[in-house]
DNA sequence: ATTGACTCTGACGTCCACGTGAAACTCTAC
DNA sequence: GTAGAGTTTCACGTGGACGTCAGAGTCAAT
């Protein structure tokens, strides 16, 4: 199938299928008029980076583990225990980014909460920039 | 004081100085020479700006925050009744961040517990693009 | 032959708080 | 007067998954 088809039957877009291409996550053979054209199993494979992009990996670390990975029904299955390194390292960058964020929202709070302090009230105006 | 004395006493660099004032939340005077002469509220002033960033706020937000905030000794509070729905604005911004993140780790998760699958057994070998 | 839908390859734009030089000027101390 | 530390403006680089043109070729149907 050429590439509006996959594009429509992975709800994505042509752009974020020739980036996939650029970033060596899919290798569509080529008419020769120089269309893509794409095979039934890319379906799967487009909905499988797609997963691992909402799942916060990079198309880098997405190239080292598509390879190894299985679809099982609707399941995505890691076929290499070694794999699960590299999961584990992203996984605690996400930890690490989501404490942060928490942090952020900790010092927002408190920042929030102070709206009602006696200090807040010796002010008379708000006068913006 | 000069930018590298601001830039020391407040922990940040002359860059983020400069860079401060791009974005209209410092105005320092300048000498004959075109030296920055900075003031010593100003070194409070940076402190509250670095507390908004680390908050999340981007340079707009504080902008229009900061000419309303008041300094009660180590806390920085809100001296405007209105000023909470932007901060309120920039909290949900940060609540739906991160939201996403930590359904992502779920996703990776589920990709990482199913290491262990059947599914997983059936393929023989894992060999990298 | 022509329209219109589809596709191609570049290549710049996005967001944003700075990092990182480059080349020139200022100030202080000796 | 000269070395050296401090400062100035200008301007490109960063990260990352694309969005969004521009200009041109492809293909099926009329």
């Amino acid at each position: 199938m050429r590439i509006g088809e996959l594009a429509r039957r992975t709800g994505t877009t042509e752009r974020a299928l020739r980036y996939y291409e650029e970033q060596d996550l899919l290798r569509p053979a080529r008419r020769p008029s120089g269309y893509r054209e794409y095979v039934e199993t890319d379906v799967r494979t487009v909905r499988n980076i797609r997963t691992l992009l909402a799942a916060g990996l990079n198309t880098v670390t997405i190239g080292e583990v598509l390879p190894c990975m299985v679809t099982d029904g609707e399941a995505l299955v890691p076929a290499c225990p070694e794999l699960s390194t590299v999961l584990l390292q992203d996984r605690e960058r996400l930890t690490e980014a989501i404490d942060d964020l928490q942090a952020a929202r900790r010092v927002l709070d408190a920042i929030i909460a102070g709206a009602g302090s006696p200090a807040a009230r010796r002010v008379d105006a708000c006068q913006p920039a």
